[in-house]
DNA sequence: ACACAAATATGCAGTCATTGCAACTATGCT
DNA sequence: AGCATAGTTGCAATGACTGCATATTTGTGT
């Protein structure tokens, strides 16, 4: 077996082309005004199986959201055991920060559809809620706490995300050419050093 | 001109009921399983009609945010202004944690719902983001900053909703039995202090 | 009580995402 | 070659939502 066989291969490659197809239109011609058949029609396959790849439109805009999560529960995973919660976080934060600065381009293409239409913004919240959830979870073994007994790391889930948030918003104000991670860093540090004021 | 008259009043009703039958129907049958029709034929109004009066089903459910966010920005107003934007802030929150607990059954009714439909949480969220938009823009009058240059209003007020979104998850596990208000004054307190561990 | 303007309610037709199901085709393995 | 499996397609149906034209109802002035 090399790469998977021509199964896996070819399966991947509609997915891209379907991704790929997709964005261009939505961009073109906005998000709402595309539709299913506007999207299939252009990668030549039939409409139905679409929702074999992706089940909602909104999905291929945030198809990367699932590796981002992955990376921030890797890099939670590597940090030492002794590091404090909040450092652990801030490191894997700035990990995918990294990882965005990387694919800016991609990145900005996807932001800029997702800022201006409503329901794919809804859905990258919902999916990000996911993250705060499984974040969380991570933190509570970490901290050696009982499941659903303390507030905190939820808390410490929930300001990571509005720090990565925040700053997200911050880079993309300025067309994604300041410096990410360091933006993301300086959050976390606001949040350690506590919000009142400086 | 009483109280605005017949046809306000009406309005008004008819809104009331639609919001009842479709909460009971939500509650009984699930949100997906109910449509449109099962709400309108329960109310006796033609289909088309509902939409003249929310928008998706889904606010429905989420009928009071517009009034959440009404709360939070007149307190935010209120408070004096040499008060710490923090500080502020958390008297705003805590104001809206206060009528959550005046309300509870009808607030445990409505998050019941939310908590178990994706597509209501959601629009919860986004809508939340909207909070996020409207207390930003009054923090960075409020402290005397120029219009997107400073991140710093932005994190207030997502911290801020973190913490509400926290302690409200909190809460809503102990059945809305806990104090509401106190928990959100905490959580308010854990970020002002600095969120490195205790 | 009457009549007209404004606000509401309704009916209808159409678009579109999304789903279940059954038939069909390509791929991998023996 | 020949079967089992995975992936593709077509079809029909559901249900939210919208635009538009047509009633109905209410507010107001006579």
């Amino acid at each position: 077996m090399r790469t998977e066989g021509l199964r896996e291969r070819k399966k991947l490659d509609t997915r891209r082309r379907i991704e790929g197809a997709a964005l261009e239109l939505f961009e073109q011609n906005g998000f709402e005004a595309t539709t299913i058949d506007d999207i299939t029609a252009a990668v030549d396959i039939a409409p139905r199986t679409f929702f074999h790849y992706y089940s909602t439109k909104e999905d291929v805009v945030l198809a990367d959201y699932a590796d981002r999560l992955a990376r921030i529960t890797d890099t939670l995973a590597e940090r030492p055991v002794d590091e404090a919660p909040w450092t652990a976080l801030q490191n894997a934060f700035v990990a995918v920060a990294a990882d965005y600065e990387i694919e800016r381009l991609q990145l900005l293409r996807r932001f800029r559809i997702m800022a201006t239409t409503p329901s794919v913004y809804a859905r990258s919240l919902h999916l990000q809620a996911g993250w705060e959830d499984t974040v969380a979870i991570a933190l509570t073994d970490r901290m050696g706490l009982e499941t659903d007994h303390d507030i905190t790391p939820r808390l410490l889930a929930a300001a990571a995300l509005a720090a990565m948030r925040a700053s997200l918003r911050h880079w993309l104000a300025g067309g994604g050419t300041t410096a990410l991670p360091q933006q993301v860093a300086h959050c976390f540090d606001r949040f350690a050093s506590g919000l009142v004021n400086d």
